[in-house]
DNA sequence: GCGCTTCGACGAAGCGCTTCGACAATGACC
DNA sequence: GGTCATTGTCGAAGCGCTTCGTCGAAGCGC
């Protein structure tokens, strides 16, 4: 491989001078920078990462610590990564997925110290991380995709869940819906301190009250089994519920199978509409699902701004910054039985 | 942080010395190994890995490059992940993500050349894969996971699609099945040359034709609603088969679902075997499926050590290492209608 | 006791880059 | 026309480590 000292000579200039030409840090005249332009592509040069590393004390590398052993990778997290890693890329940095488990926080930080990475984004973060201990107190820079239970003065970005779910009542019950029901998460996740069980829960009951009505929430389990057996529990309550928000993928498949088996026709009889979700699982049932998709491109741009800016040093924002999912309408959402037909465009807000 | 010449001053010897008791590439005392040892923790040294990549050129990083962003990360490839991270940290590696496109190779090759990384291992090879060229002609250390269409002398790994398909067909006819049906991935990943859609395909007919058997092949879209026509079609052939293999694990559970519908016991009247499954696919399903479990830990292992053999400058192998899938008991197999129940234990073949 | 090898440790020369201080050359200003 | 910034370039000092050549001190056989 060539190296800058190569370059330099080549196009007659000193070492310094093309190392400026290429970060920027002073003023080069244009001729001298067309000239080393010319130099490095003639050598086809590529610079050193680690010797710049080294000498700048900077990787250009972001971790993402994702325990991809235990979850898997899901749509919605590819999304994440793929804006992440392009976002990353734009500013001249590197995404680096990191495999960890949620107890190997020493790991995480070791590998940090040893400058294999500037900064840390830390997915799936849940309630009480003992990551987010870990790497604050050790100083590394990092950024939680979710929140722990505490915010306090910490950088994060997250799915805004209060919001997804008021949005989502609000628009099942400008259709005339006043039964509603959700699907949450299982229970292990809330043992586990999994943010968003909670977080939805929470958001879709006050949503629900905010309405004068009384909200039915279900903790299933990830499975399509699962999600027939709710289905099959809620079809017997009484008053039945007419539509029901569900934030559980697998288990959404299982309560659609379940609502054919019956004969209950989606949506006339129910409406059901998935929130939360990665793309592509809309159409993995039939009718096509209505669907609020999570936000993953945008937060994975956003979570790059804000580590680039903690390894910056500066300060951390002072709270976190939320992103709604955004309603995309599929076929199994309709108005309420026996409730007029919605006006469209109507404003679903009572 | 603590340089490696804070180590030396504390424990009394030279830089050098602390450098060839970390490596190992000396012979150090054991008394002075300890007294630098005993320094390092006191001191909580990390070894800078950009001034030690700097100085042995080599990074000790292995990237694995895979499309997350297209495909996301299923549940066999965390799998793999996680098996070849673990098995780079025994070696004193680590394993790094780089989710880049199929077409963007040059990309990888440049970050190797860079030094960002020692090697690479590329996942989801097609049949023509245009970044095995590019890192081929660079000269850059990689390893396959799956084949191209010629083999010849380039790294690899893969799943034994050969010996997992005749496995299930044996096993299948050993229960007294006659009509064998498989359910493949879609034509659209034959398009793009997904190498598993053909070796799988001809690997099912040949072990079906071994038994003077006339095999039945679909390719299915990767939906439920797919593996529900698939599985309607299949119903209406004459001889309606009394067992179907799939390798589509999203159709897959189209078809038990069309099964189910239409009254068809499983396994009493069709036996379903899912191959190249992801763990905890068996279990989504009711009754839970027999699968043939991907061997997504064993590749990750073998995947990281043929590569670093590669790094170290060693030949590549002469042929791909192939491992095949395992059995593994589920509750959606049974001995054909009509046959005489197998014997416990029996061997499957004639 | 002599030369011989072996062992353990040291010093110094890089690895390829960033960045600081220095310094001509140029232009602006009164 | 002298002073003072400003601009563009250079040389050199590291960044923290690996590794080569070297060398004193033991250990060996005879």
């Amino acid at each position: 491989m060539a190296t800058m000292q190569d370059v330099a000579r080549l196009a007659g200039v000193s070492l310094s001078t093309v190392s400026y030409a290429l970060s920027g840090h002073r003023t080069v005249s244009a001729a001298t920078r067309e000239r080393i332009v010319s130099a490095m592509e003639e050598l086809g040069y590529q610079p050193n990462a680690m010797a710049r590393g080294l000498a700048s004390r900077r990787s250009r590398v972001l971790a993402l610590v994702y325990p991809a052993a235990e979850r898997g990778l899901g749509g919605t997290v590819a999304e994440f990564v793929s804006a992440a890693a392009e976002a990353a890329r734009e500013k001249g940095h590197h995404l680096v997925l990191w495999p960890f488990r949620t107890d190997q926080a020493d790991e995480v930080r070791d590998l940090v110290l040893q400058g294999m990475a500037d900064g840390v984004l830390v997915m799936e973060v849940t309630l009480d991380d003992p990551r987010v201990t870990t790497l604050r107190d050790a100083g590394v820079p990092f950024t939680m995709i979710g929140r722990t239970r505490d915010v306090a003065g910490l950088p994060s970005v997250d799915v805004d869940f209060e919001r997804t779910t008021r949005e989502a009542v609000d628009h099942l019950v400008g259709l005339g819906h006043r039964h509603l029901a959700f699907v949450n998460h299982s229970e292990a996740t809330a043992a586990e301190g999994y943010a968003p069980t909670f977080r939805a829960e929470e958001g879709f009951a006050a949503a629900v009250r905010a309405h004068g009505l009384e909200p039915v929430v279900r903790r299933v389990d990830e499975s399509p089994q699962a999600g027939r057996e709710a289905a099959a529990e809620l079809l017997d309550r009484s008053p039945r519920p007419t539509a029901v928000v569900t934030m559980n993928e697998i288990a959404t498949f299982g309560v659609v199978a379940e609502l054919q088996q019956r004969g209950i026709g989606v949506p006339d009889e129910m409406s059901v509409l998935a929130i939360v979700t990665s793309p592509g699982v809309a159409d993995m049932s039939n009718p096509p699902l209505t669907t609020m998709h999570s936000p993953g491109a945008d937060l994975g741009r956003l979570a790059v701004a804000t580590l680039l800016s903690q390894v910056a040093g500066d300060p951390p924002p002072a709270a976190a910054t939320l992103i709604p999912c955004t309603l995309e309408p599929g076929r199994s959402v309709g108005p309420a039985p026996g409730a007029p037909p919605a006006p469209a465009g109507a404003e679903p807000h009572p």
